[in-house]
RNA sequence: GGUGGCGUAGUUCAGUUGGUUAGAAUAUCGGCCUGUCACGCCGAGGGUCGCGAGUUCGAGUCUCGUCGUCACCGCCA
């Protein structure tokens, strides 16, 4: 047996036993005549000691470990004289009688502590090191813990976990595939999935009913710090259903998440429709921590000869609570800010509240109190605020505004980490045109149903055809998406028409699809939750490789394992492929 | 594809206007130490300043290129 305890559960009451434990050297603090040694193990760290009774062959050994080892000590339980209250075992200490090196360790290339002196790259490339560290640990274990909730959760909802193919086919629409050369058919590839989308709306057909899967997800697309090229997703299809019951069963699931996993007892659970959401948020996923809400004041500001604001399509503002007193270096810094390529507005102008109950702005050339106390007025500003205003075309300036509202958030500590505001975002916008190639896109995918009411405006006017699709937000996050399905094939033959499709094309790529949903398809409608980001945001973590045990880097690659990497001349010509030069 | 930050000891970083032998902390190694738990004290070793070119009497420092990495925009049904 090679441990009696883990190094986290020996206490008090345990004095005198005669206990084995294993684990890896945490740090030796050699005194002279005594030693202490640091033991580690998932479990914690307990303390072991050796001092004037240790035998020779025991300290000569002592003397030859390191920091990593891997130990296997027998000893005794005994109460220390100088207790740490910082550790559950801190009252006791094992007095050792005998010490095995099970794995000697060369010295790490960084510390193996909380607070390590390793940075992400090193700690990246010896990602195994950097997982025996307690507090990234303790992410794959909330991340272990919410899986498993969330499969009690829905199984007792009698919903079938089912695998799906990994190995499937390519398909134009949406993301980047990766794919797959296929040995025994020459020059084929397969996909790998970038959702079991198809496979989950066949399981209903098939009469499964209430499916789910947390199952790993492939897309090729430039990465960011919430986006990895292989990301999990628990994934739901439920038949029989409108979109107010999936709603209503997964906003159960996140209640029930957040109050097994960190009980909390989530109080509202706010849906508004997009278009709303733009309005007031300037975003799809509005952080609704905080207010500070986009007003459109075009109609207030017009007229006063500012050819800025009486030019644009739209002039919004924002009002930044007690930011009455920003220093003219802070409000040039708001002005740079707005100004980066990322945002991309050509300016900002700004009105300061005073207390005295006047107003200063970067526009009083052209408006006078009266005005600016309107402006307060439409805003909600009073004495001691900041009222930020953008002009421009509508929507990019929304976008902008919202970006803005965001910083500010930032800015004044309104991200509480600790405050969770969930929010269902509905009736997204059905198709999204796209000017480069002059088609429409599904905005979701194309198999989203329409809302009944705008089904007759596909033909007169298609991009204000709202669709039965809804997202849950949670603190400005996207964490989940899904939508009613089509499941009448004269309907999904038609959404292929508007999305550029031939029947011929449909047939090839989606003809399964279709020609099942001939054969009796029920009504259906599903969600899928990015697994990662919501245990990130649960972790209080903003990037969702904290919570991935072997993630890739921000170009796609495990500098662990080095991978992507060149495969051998043999196994290309198997496959009967030849690289071509990279494109100039 | 684009914008920006970073790259100096095992590690995390500092390095002034371009100027003497490139520093600190930590880690490592050696010595001392009986109650440490970020142990302490004394000492030692440790550098292709990412790589390549250029400017200059002289480059860690300036310029260009390149590679790596991070953040963001595009992209992500």
């Amino acid at each position: 047996m090679y441990r009696t305890h883990t190094c986290g559960e020996l206490r008090i009451e345990d004095i005198n036993k005669e206990i084995t434990l294993a684990g890896w050297v945490q740090r030796v603090r050699d005194l002279g005549a005594m030693t202490f040694i640091d033991l580690r193990d998932r479990y914690g760290i307990t303390q072991l000691v050796a001092d004037d009774n240790t035998t020779k062959e025991l300290s000569s050994k002592i003397e030859s470990i390191g920091r990593e080892f891997v130990i296997q000590v027998k000893g005794i339980v005994r109460e220390r004289s100088s207790k740490n209250t910082k550790i559950p075992t801190g009252e006791v200490e094992i007095e050792l009688t005998e010490l095995n090196i099970l794995g000697p360790a060369e010295t790490p290339p960084f510390t193996i502590q909380d607070d390590t002196d390793g940075g992400d790259e090193l700690r990246m490339k010896y990602r195994y090191l950097d997982l025996r560290r307690s507090n990234v640990q303790k992410n794959i274990v909330l991340r272990a813990k919410m899986a498993h909730v969330t499969r009690n959760y829905l199984n007792k909802l009698d919903f079938i976990e089912t695998e799906t193919p990994v190995l499937i086919k390519s398909t134009p629409e949406g993301a980047r595939d990766f794919v797959v050369p296929s040995r025994m058919n020459p020059h084929e590839f397969y996909a790998l999935p970038q959702s079991p989308q198809v496979f989950k709306q066949l399981l209903m057909v098939a009469g499964f009913d209430k499916y789910y899967q947390i199952v790993k997800c492939f897309r090729d697309e430039d990465l960011r710090a919430d986006r990895q090229p292989e990301f999990t997703q628990i994934d739901c299809e439920m038949s029989f259903v409108e979109q107010a019951d999936v709603l209503s069963t997964f906003e159960g699931l996140t209640r029930h998440l957040f109050k097994e996993i960190k009980n909390i007892d989530i109080q509202d659970f706010p849906i508004m429709p997009y278009a709303e959401a733009i309005e007031k948020y300037g975003s799809d996923k509005p952080d609704t921590r905080f207010e500070m809400l986009l007003n459109d004041i075009s109609s207030t500001v017009k007229g006063n000869n500012f050819v800025v604001f009486d030019s644009a399509e739209y002039v919004g503002a924002i009002c930044a609570k007690g930011c009455g007193d920003y220093t003219r270096k802070q409000l040039d810094a708001l002005i740079d800010w707005v100004k980066r390529p990322q945002i991309g507005a050509k300016g900002l102008v700004y009105v300061k509240c005073n207390e005295d109950g006047t107003y200063k702005s970067s526009v009083d050339k052209f408006y006078g109190q009266d005005d600016l106390k309107n402006w307060a007025d439409k805003v909600g500003a009073e004495a001691g605020d900041l009222i930020l205003v953008m002009s421009g075309d509508k929507a990019p300036m929304q976008v902008a505004l919202g970006e803005l509202r965001l910083e500010m958030g930032k800015q004044l500590g309104l991200k509480n980490k600790n405050t969770f505001k969930p929010l269902w975002v509905v009736d997204f916008p059905l198709l999204e045109w796209d000017e480069e190639s002059k088609r429409f896109y599904a905005m979701h995918h194309p198999f989203t149903s329409p809302k009944p009411e705008d089904i007759p405006l596909l033909e007169s006017d298609p991009g204000k055809v709202r669709a039965n699709a809804y997202d849950l937000v949670i603190n400005g996050v996207e964490i989940g998406g899904g939508s009613v399905r089509i499941f009448d094939s004269a309907l999904q033959a038609k959404m292929f028409d508007l999305l550029g499709f031939t029947p011929e094309e449909a047939k090839e790529q989606f003809g399964f699809l279709m020609n099942a949903f001939k054969y009796g398809a029920p009504p259906h409608a599903g969600i899928a939750f990015g697994f990662d980001r919501l245990v990130s945001l649960f972790a209080g973590i903003d990037s969702i490789r904290d919570v991935i045990a072997f993630p890739k880097n921000n170009s796609g690659r495990d500098v662990m394992i080095d991978s992507p990497s060149l495969i051998a001349e043999a196994q290309l010509d198997e496959l009967l492929l030849k690289l071509k030069e990279e494109q100039s």
